[in-house]
DNA sequence: AAAGTAAATTCCAGAATATAGAATTTAAAC
DNA sequence: GTTTAAATTCTATATTCTGGAATTTACTTT
């Protein structure tokens, strides 16, 4: 393992996560590692163009370059090419926040969104944004539908006594992801906001990622509007796999033979 | 200089601009590095997650964390955060893609978008594309307010013999930069897609970036159009650096006097 | 305006680790 | 099943990373 290039990206990742700008010594001391060093790490991350010292004021930050990077990335995904005219016409017709999330470390992360013209209720709803298994429907959905052996992992891996919507409730949550495979989709409705998620395939059943959708209680949420937003987002979930070459015949028990291929 | 950090980044940056996977010996012939170098760098970055090996395959790529970095990166921009709602107006009004850039390396770099509903024209429009000086509005307009030794800098790092709108004809591109100060805006029309970009102020003069609009010809673009499309492209930019600070008593020639603060 | 203070940066000797060739393993192709 | 090519591991050498101390720079206080 290369010291060096992991602290340098630690450095960088603390840079994108802390403050507006950041000084040498705060930097070493939150890494128990000398000035000096920081020092050096934080001119080589300069010269390559990922952080850049504010004139004046001395302090580092992270640099702009790192979005053409994220660009660079998300040209990269299929699915989200795919799935855009879907987004948008799910967006549109149910006049609300969608997005399309991939799983990353057991987390789901949002590769797309889609928003109707002046919605701007979603801030957690953006592209990079992560979402934990125990605290979103796209999380819940994508724990649920994950192989059973990449699931028990997750399950080993997450803190129960932290904060969550099964917070110290473990069994619950396993309840639920069964529920969620039996139901073929997942809800959520903590805060007023409203959520569903629901998976997606390719071919062979592997699970690609999955579909979000919120909605605010604001907007006047009725039983009929709530029934049909989730069966828009099922169906149009079921579109989105159908076009990555998916077989849905056991839909939405699908996921019970779904394998990687070895 | 740290060399591996180098290395590890040129690599990170290679697996996201190159083919969708990459062997560590197509890696390794583009850096003119040694296999076991090459092997090693990219072990350490999947072990960072910032890289993952394809499974079956053994090619590597870069992996979705990069997009995380970049949401990170993006909530600080206090640009972006002030002028969204100016944005999402703009959009509106003009029905056509707007977007907020900043300067990067003498490039103009989009940092945020909007679209109306069912906007599908804008490839080149997205959070994270860079455009060049001499080929985009926006970056016209960057270099035209820049200060006179940034510009001076610029003009002289730019290949005059490589593709753009001023190949070869450097003295063009001076005086068609005096004329978008002149003017305030700076106007594109290549390829069909006509574009418009007006400087974004700070406090004390200081440009912050870009405000840009795109029009496509085919939206039936009468000179009457075009004409009201500036105009209320000038007239945001202008509310925008207001809300930043910027005191607009002497534009569009308020450039002149603008200087950073030593 | 000048002295004092604290952080940032540079310097340097010692030591850890990156390096690159060779050997080995693995996977794919025939 | 054999061959071939690439990926990975191993290892000795030397590069360069490391971190304490010295120096410089910028800011604060009187």
């Amino acid at each position: 393992m290369n010291n060096t290039l992991h602290n340098g990206l630690k450095i960088l990742e603390f840079l994108a996560t802390g403050a507006e700008a950041l000084s040498i010594k705060e930097i070493a001391e939150y890494f128990q590692l000398p000035n000096s060093h920081v020092c050096r790490l934080l001119k080589s991350l300069t010269e390559i163009g990922y952080a850049e010292q504010i004139p004046g004021n001395r302090k580092y930050r992270i640099s702009l370059k790192i979005l053409n990077l994220a660009n660079a990335r998300l040209k990269k995904e299929n699915l989200l090419r795919l799935a855009r005219p879907y987004l948008h016409q799910l967006a549109e017709k149910l006049n609300t926040a969608v997005f399309v999330t991939r799983v990353y470390c057991g987390y789901s992360l949002i590769i797309g969104a889609e928003y109707p013209a002046f919605f701007t209720e979603a801030q957690d709803m953006v592209v990079g944004t992560l979402h934990s298994p125990t605290s979103s429907a796209c999380g819940k959905v994508c724990a649920a539908y994950s192989t059973e052996e990449v699931r028990q992992t997750l399950l080993n891996e997450i803190d129960w006594e932290q904060t969550g919507d099964y917070q110290g409730r473990r069994k619950e949550f396993e309840d639920e992801l069964v529920n969620i495979r039996q139901r073929g989709c997942a809800l959520r409705d903590v805060g007023g906001v409203g959520a569903v998620g629901v998976p997606l395939f390719e071919e062979n059943g592997i699970l690609s990622g999955a579909l979000g959708v919120m909605l605010p209680k604001e907007r006047s949420r009725t039983a009929e509007l709530w029934q049909a937003v989730i069966e828009s987002t099922v169906s149009c979930g079921k579109l989105i796999s159908i076009a990555q070459g998916a077989s849905l015949e056991e839909y939405p028990n699908y996921n019970i033979s779904a394998r990687r291929k070895k």
